[in-house]
DNA sequence: CGCTTGAACATTGAATGCAATTTTATTACG
DNA sequence: CGTAATAAAATTGCATTCAATGTTCAAGCG
C-alpha cells in the first residue's frame, strides 16, 4: 500500500470544496452585515485570507452573483450588492403575498405541537436580551406557522427574500422602539390562529409585515439623510 | 412610444468575458430544452466545444447551480437539475399567487396602448404556426398586462419561474389541445381588464395558471408513465 | 494652473499543470 | 458465471502562471 499517512485528521464529512466553504463565509459576512453594502471584495485580499487561491474565491463569487448578494463588473471586480428602498419595499409586498397564502393553506392544519413550538420560540425571542439572535428566532417563529402548508419552494424562497433584506438594516434600527410591538403582534397573530380566523389571521399578518417594514424603511431612510449630511 | 423590448436592464454592450458567453450559452440551451434534465455536463467536453478552458466553463457551472439550473455534486460533476411533479405545482401556484396580485395592481392603471400592445401580441400568436416563440409570446402577454404595477423584482421572479418550469414540457405536450383554449382565455382576460372587474379577472387568472398547470401536468405525467414502460 | 498623456502598477480574466477523487476496466477467486 | 479486489483511466478541484484590462500618478504641454 502506498504509504502517503501524512497524519490526516479526520476526514470526517469534509466533503465540502473550498469553493463551497468560501461561498458560505461570505454568504453569512454579507447577510449578517458585517460586509456592508458597496464594499469591494479583492480576489487577492480574500484568498490571502481564506487561504486559498483565487480560483475558489472567482467561483464563490459568481455563485453569490447569481443569487443577488454581490455585482461583477468585468476586469472592475465584485461589490456587495445594495437594495433601493423601492426594492426593499417591493420585497416586503412580496413576503406579504406569499407568507398570508401559506398561512391560509397551513392554519387549517397547524397541531398543539406546532403552537407550542411557536410559543416557546416567542419566549425565547422575549427572553434575549442581547438581539443577536433575534432575526434568525423571529424567522423561525414566522416559518413554523408556514411550515404545515408543505411549500418548501415558497418556504425558501422567503427565507431568501426575508434574509436578503433584513441584512440592510444596521443592527442599531432592526429592533429599535419595535420590539414590544412585534411580540404583541406575535402573540395576537398566534391567538388568531387558534381561533380559526383565517381572514382575521391573515389581515393581521399582512399589516405585520407591511407595517413593520414601513417602520423599519423610514428610520433607514432617516438614517441615510443624517448620513448624508454628516459627510 | 414604449414600442422597444422589454428589456429595462442596462445595455450589455460592456466587455463580455468568456464565463458570461458560456452561462448565456448553457442556459439557453437549459432553458429550452435542448439540454435535457439529468443529462451530464462535462467540463472538458464543454471547453473543446465552446473553445475555451474549463475555468470560465466552472464559473458558468457556479451560476447556473445558484440559478437553480444545474446541480453540483463534489468531484461527480454538474447536470441539468429537474422539478418534481410536486415542485412543477408549487411553482405554479406561486405564479398564480404573484400574478393575480400583479393584476389587480396594473388593472386600474392599464392605458389604451397597452391593451393594444396585449392585442398585438395575441394576434401573433394566433398567427404564428410554428409553435416556435409561443412560450416567449405568452410571457410577453402576461407580463405586458402587469408592467404597469411597476414590481420590477416580483416581474423578474415571475419570469423565471415560468421559463424554469416551461423547460421541463417537451415540445410536442406545451401546446397540444389547448392552444385554442388558451386563446380564448386570453381573451376573456384582456376582456376583464377592460370592463375593470378585478375580481373577476384575478378569478380567470387564477383559474388560467392553475388549470394550464394541471393540464400541462397530467400530459407530463403520462408521458413519463408511457417512457417507464416503454423502457 | 489645469489638462492631457502615457507608463508603471494593481487587479481581474483565462490557460495550463498537477493532485485528489470518482468511475471504469481488469483480474483473481469462490 | 458472478463477485470482490485492484489497477488504470477519466474527471474534477485547485494552485500557479500568463495575458488583458483598469487605475494611479507624475511629467509635459497649453
Amino acid at each position: 500500500m502506498s504509504e502517503t499517512t501524512v497524519s490526516k485528521r479526520a476526514p470526517k464529512l469534509l466533503r465540502q470544496t473550498s469553493t463551497g466553504r468560501v461561498a458560505a463565509m461570505l454568504r453569512d459576512q454579507i447577510l449578517s452585515g458585517a460586509l456592508p453594502e458597496g464594499m469591494q471584495l479583492r480576489q487577492e485580499k480574500l484568498a490571502a485570507e481564506l487561504g486559498v487561491s483565487r480560483v475558489p474565491i472567482r467561483e464563490a463569487l459568481h455563485q453569490l452573483e447569481a443569487e443577488g448578494l454581490v455585482r461583477l463588473e468585468t476586469h472592475k471586480g465584485a461589490v456587495v450588492s445594495g437594495l433601493s428602498i423601492d426594492d426593499l419595499e417591493e420585497v416586503y409586498e412580496i413576503r406579504a403575498r406569499l407568507e398570508t397564502w401559506l398561512l391560509e393553506l397551513s392554519m387549517p392544519l397547524l397541531t398543539q405541537q406546532d403552537y407550542a413550538r411557536a410559543e416557546a420560540l416567542l419566549a425565547t425571542m422575549a427572553e434575549d436580551q442581547q438581539d443577536e439572535h433575534w432575526s434568525s428566532l423571529n424567522w423561525n417563529f414566522h416559518s413554523a406557522l408556514y411550515a404545515p402548508a408543505n411549500r418548501p419552494q415558497t418556504l425558501e424562497l422567503i427565507r431568501k427574500l426575508y434574509l436578503n433584506a433584513y441584512r440592510h438594516f444596521p443592527l442599531p434600527i432592526r429592533l429599535t422602539g419595535g420590539r414590544d410591538r412585534m411580540h404583541r403582534e406575535h402573540e395576537l397573530l398566534l391567538k388568531l390562529c387558534r381561533e380559526g380566523d383565517v381572514q382575521r389571521a391573515k389581515d393581521h399578518l399582512e399589516q405585520h409585515i407591511l407595517m413593520g417594514a414601513r417602520q423599519l424603511i423610514s428610520r433607514l431612510k432617516a438614517m441615510r439623510r443624517r448620513d448624508a449630511d454628516h459627510s
